[in-house]
DNA sequence: ACAGACTATGTCAGTGACTGACATTCGTCA
DNA sequence: TGACGAATGTCAGTCACTGACATAGTCTGT
């Protein structure tokens, strides 16, 4: 009965909006019920959009790719990382803001641990749902805290390459520990797994060749 | 039994072999004129095997996807990089190896200019090859580089997350320098532009707050 | 040289993701 | 209440990709 006010989606009110959040809703948990059971390629889209009763075309009306089905809900989690960037204080230094920042992506898989889990495990699978997670779920984020590092550093992301390098160190810190967490079968806490990999951001300059 | 050449380019010798590398060359070819004139989305599968004189079947025998086409031609420079790591003198820095080891991806753009800005400019210009570059193409490297690094520090890429963050910044460092490459239009040198920004990540402990 | 094995290819039919066009239903607002 | 518009259903079509089977060209041992 709560609803959220101005998240990305929002359905700001209406009965046609909050039908339409629903079709949406139902397709997304259609899909990952039918995904975790059957896999993602034995999984057709006739099939998910039956099991959410509509028909296909209005699937393909609501998400452009099956692949973008399975990451549905993480539309909101984009904002909030924008939001964790601006948070962060001024006097912070650049490497603490981004380990910082990106820790509300991590607490975000603590919370959603059955989906993430199940998103991070059909993407090792599939190839495609790897695809999809590297090249529009990840490069999104990474876009994100491209913009908000320039934005610290006030400078140009285009001509500076250390945004989007420290970026995409980042984004690899993340995928280090969500290959831990999977390892694990999802026992640990991500946050921590996350935050260590994080931290080793800064010492790459300080490792030096074997002796 | 002659076993397959360890290079990846294969055809060692005998007419079958050259024949199946003639059909394969053909294809990557074909593919590349067809794109290059009426681009990716544009071209069918059929239309490239019937320039190419094989039947689209053959087509798929030889490529997994129509993506993996345009990059066919890339399969050695995976190989490349491996040796350029090896070559790299054991007291170098680790962030100076990974720089110098680079640069054989970098000398390659230069030396295939105009295939190479073809590639770049399609994966702008089309969501499903800007995803299989990143997905496909660049992981492959990143894997390389994260293999490298690991076995030059002797620590687990698994346990350890500097391998893998590291090479995330090269190829963040890359990326970089391939959008200011299409930005001039491929007119400047790209060994240049990647020296540059692969040389930057040294600096990401360095920036401090802005004042 | 020749038979048999092997392999690349052609042909054909099929699946499934995705799309355009058009009709219909249903929420909204005057 | 009636008109407008947005969401959906239906249908037909395109195209990437695949399995099955037949054929032709190449290799290998005798």
């Amino acid at each position: 009965m709560l609803e959220q006010p101005t998240t990305s989606e929002g359905a700001d009110d209406g009965r046609r909006d909050r039908k339409k959040r629903r079709t949406r809703d139902d397709l997304i948990e259609a899909a990952a019920a039918l995904f975790a059971s059957t896999g993602f390629d034995e999984t057709t889209t006739t099939d998910i959009a039956e099991l959410a009763d509509v028909s296909q075309r209005t699937l393909f009306r609501h998400f452009p790719t099956k692949e973008a089905l399975l990451y549905g809900d993480m539309d909101d989690l984009q904002l909030a990382l924008r939001e964790a960037f601006v948070a962060r204080p001024t006097n912070e230094s650049i490497l603490d803001v981004v380990r910082h920042a990106m820790l509300c992506v991590a607490g975000d898989f603590d919370a959603n641990r059955e989906r993430r889990l199940l998103q991070v495990q059909l993407a090792a699978a599939t190839p495609s749902v790897s695809a999809h997670s590297r090249a529009v779920v990840q490069a999104q984020w990474e876009r994100e805290i491209i913009a908000a590092v320039a934005k610290r550093l006030d400078v140009d992301p285009v001509a500076d390459p250390r945004p989007e390098i420290l970026a995409g160190a980042a984004m690899s810190a993340i995928r280090v520990a969500t290959r831990q967490w999977t390892a694990g079968g999802g026992t640990a806490v991500f946050g921590e797994l996350a935050d260590t990999a994080l931290a080793a951001i800064g010492d790459l300059g300080m490792v030096e060749p074997s002796s």
